[in-house]
Order: structure tokens, then C-alpha cells, then sequence
DNA sequence: GACTTTTGATTTCGAGTCGATACATTACGG
DNA sequence: CCGTAATGTATCGACTCGAAATCAAAAGTC
């Protein structure tokens, strides 16, 4: 039976080529005067939500420290791409949001070349990559100082109210627009009932 | 007919989960007091063919500059995990091998958990992820300074010669044994024919 | 309520590393 | 020989990590 082999040849194939890839997107960006860790810190503000738009959110995301997240908003600071103020509320906290430079900047980011690619693939095949991606993912999450996050859409928090046009969020209390429901957030908490309608592959 | 909308929500799902998996296993590599690129190093050596045990090839392969890997690897000497000898032949050029203890290294590499969770996966998905990663890498390659690589047994140097038995680089005219031809080459050319019986019946 | 302690978030600091550039050494071609 | 190309190494500024320090809020304690 060559199938334990086949699949073991698979896998180490695979983990090549997820380094490899790592490693490509990283050599690519480069550009514009940033360097990864400020890219991606960069297309994590433009898509976090108010609750995550914070050193030490961007940390757990990054799978990074403090510090260096300090140190990367700081670079994007004097760059101008982004501003810090303190927090209104809590004055321990620190505010990070995009300036219009910040924003624009993303519009060219080298990472858009990767998603272009995919785009490039066969739907099926996009999607199969999507979901073994995501898999994968979650299983060495415990292992790394990642953070789960997710989209608001998805979490479990998420409650509706009256024809399904108003959502909050059942942690904050805090009411969702559209766009908002969209973006990541920290608390995020999986929602089995996604798993099951995203494919009939969820009981263990 | 939300056909292109659901493609590109894929597309930019799978560059986030890969920008993602890229931040896990940065993290992951931190261990045994190497970084990941020291890990990666490690690795490449321990898969690399005597062509391709250089410090510019290595340059090459982690798609860094020259001076990062000459870093990377005088580190690794002082750890005790490689050697460097002067070439012979050229003089110009530097050899680097594995020590024993390097090799003892590589058997607790943290990459392995990325590779035991590709082997947890499915094996139909394991493949569509191997196929799906290939086909990406393939169209960003030209964009970034990573060389293309591979393993002789798939080059289209390769000639073999007698019933199958010995082979040989078509390109140094040196014989390969069986060992030889699994590992990478920087001189590795695409074979067309690879392409073609793509799926795992080469040796039915 | 005012003071101390604890908790939490962020920044600062030192050692080590990275990418870019400049430099040294060796090979190769006329 | 001399110039050019190829291979590695050294240096510099910027960055990363991890730990310790700073600062603000919350929780005890009197």
C-alpha cells in the first residue's frame, strides 16, 4: 500500500511549498519603503474593527510582541501612514487608525499580486485551497502565540435583531453597521453552525 | 451570479489565511535558540545537492541577499550546526556541510507540525492544496528574487542511462546516485513531461 | 475618601539579526 | 598582464526579540 507514503510525500511537499511561499511574499514586500511586519500591520488596521485597533491586538495578531508592534506603528507613525491618540475611554489604551495616506498605500499592496493569482485559479480549486489552508491553520494555532480572530458575520457573538437588518454584538452590546460586521475582531468566537453550512465536514 | 463576487472574497481569504500561516510559522521557529531564518538555512542544507551548498545559493533559495545568508550561516558555525571549507576547485567559492549535530537539529524542526498537520488533512485535500500552492508560487515567482529549484529526479538535465539503474546531470556530466537525485539543485530546469503525467502515476 | 497594591497596556532598552551597499579575493577573456 | 565578472565578507542603519521599566486604571485597605 503506497498510501501512507503518497500522503506523506504530499505533506512534506506541501510544507515546502507553504515556505517557500512564505518566503517569496515576504522578499516581496519590500517595496514602498516598508517592510513586511509594516505591511502587514498596515492591512490589519484597514481591516480591524474599533475593539482591535490596538498595540497589543495588532501583537496577537502579527504573532509578534509588544514591543515590536510598538516599535512597527511607530515606523508607520513617522512615515505618516498612520496616527495614535490615547484612548478616550481607557487612558491605558492606545487608538491606531489609518490616515488617507495610510489608506491609499494600501491600494498598492504587494500582497494584492498573491490574491490576483488565486483569483487567477479554477473556483473549485480556490476554494479547496481555502478551506485546507484554514485547517491547517487552526491546528498549529495552539502552538504559536496567535490570536483566532474572524469577521463579526461569523462569530458566534454576533446577535440579530428585528428582519435581519440591525446586529449587535452580544459581547459589547454594542450595535453593528454592515461594513462594521465585516471587519476582524479579537473576540472573535468560531461558530459551529458556520462549519456546518460552510461543508458537510464538521462532526469528529 | 455572484460568481465574481464569490471569487474574490475567496481569493482575498486565501492570501489572508497564507499571510497568516506565514506570521504562525514565523513564530513557530523561534526554538532551540535559532531563528527562523537560521531554520531555514538548516533545512535548505540538509535537502541541497553538493551544486547547491553555497553561501549565494542559499542566498538564492531563502530569496535574501548574500550578506543576510553569510550571516545566517556564520551564526549557524559558531552554534556548531554547519561547517565551511574553501572550495577546492574554485577558490573563490565556499562549501558548507551539515554537522552531526546539526543534522540531530533537523529531527526537531518546528516545521514538522506544519507537515503532520498537512498529513492530517484528507488526501484528496492534501493534493488540491499541494496542486493549488503550486500554481501561486508558479505566477508570483517572477516577481520576487527566489531561484526556481527542485529536485533532479524531476530536471530536465536528468539523463538516464543502462535499465534504468545509473543516472547522471546532464549538465556537470556527473553521475547521480538514487540519493543524490532526490535532493534540490540550484541548475534545476522544468521538465515539460513532469507537467504532463502531473498526478502520482510516474511509476505505475 | 485617600493611600497602597495589583493588574493591564504600552514603551524603552540591549543584544542580535536583516537588507543594502561597498569591498576583497579569485577566476576568466582578451 | 589588465579589465571584467563572480563569489564571499564587512559595515551601516533599521528592525526584531525578550525582558524590564513606565504609566494608568482597578481593587483592596484603612
Amino acid at each position: 500500500m503506497p498510501d501512507a507514503h503518497t500522503e506523506t510525500r504530499t505533506a512534506s511537499e506541501v510544507a515546502e511549498l507553504l515556505d517557500r511561499l512564505r518566503r517569496a511574499s515576504h522578499a516581496l514586500q519590500f517595496v514602498h519603503g516598508l517592510n513586511p511586519a509594516q505591511w502587514e500591520a498596515l492591512r490589519f488596521l484597514g481591516r480591524a474593527n474599533r475593539y482591535s485597533r490596538s498595540p497589543s491586538t495588532l501583537a496577537e495578531y502579527l504573532g509578534t510582541t509588544k514591543g515590536t508592534a510598538s516599535q512597527t506603528l511607530r515606523a508607520l507613525e513617522t512615515k505618516g501612514y498612520v496616527e495614535r491618540c490615547r484612548d478616550c475611554a481607557d487612558r491605558r489604551g492606545v487608538s491606531v487608525e489609518l490616515t488617507a495616506k495610510g489608506r491609499e498605500l494600501l491600494l498598492v499592496d504587494p500582497m494584492l499580486g498573491i490574491e490576483r493569482a488565486v483569483e487567477a485559479l479554477p473556483r473549485e480549486c480556490g476554494e479547496h485551497l481555502a478551506k485546507g489552508l484554514a485547517v491547517v491553520l487552526g491546528k498549529i494555532r495552539g502552538s504559536c502565540r496567535q490570536g483566532a480572530f474572524g469577521v463579526c458575520e461569523r462569530c458566534r457573538h454576533l446577535v440579530a435583531e428585528g428582519v435581519g437588518q440591525t446586529t449587535l454584538c452580544g459581547l459589547t452590546g454594542e450595535p453593528l453597521s454592515k461594513e462594521d460586521a465585516k471587519l476582524l475582531c479579537v473576540n472573535f468566537g468560531e461558530c459551529a453552525e458556520a462549519r456546518a453550512t460552510g461543508s458537510p465536514a464538521a462532526a469528529s
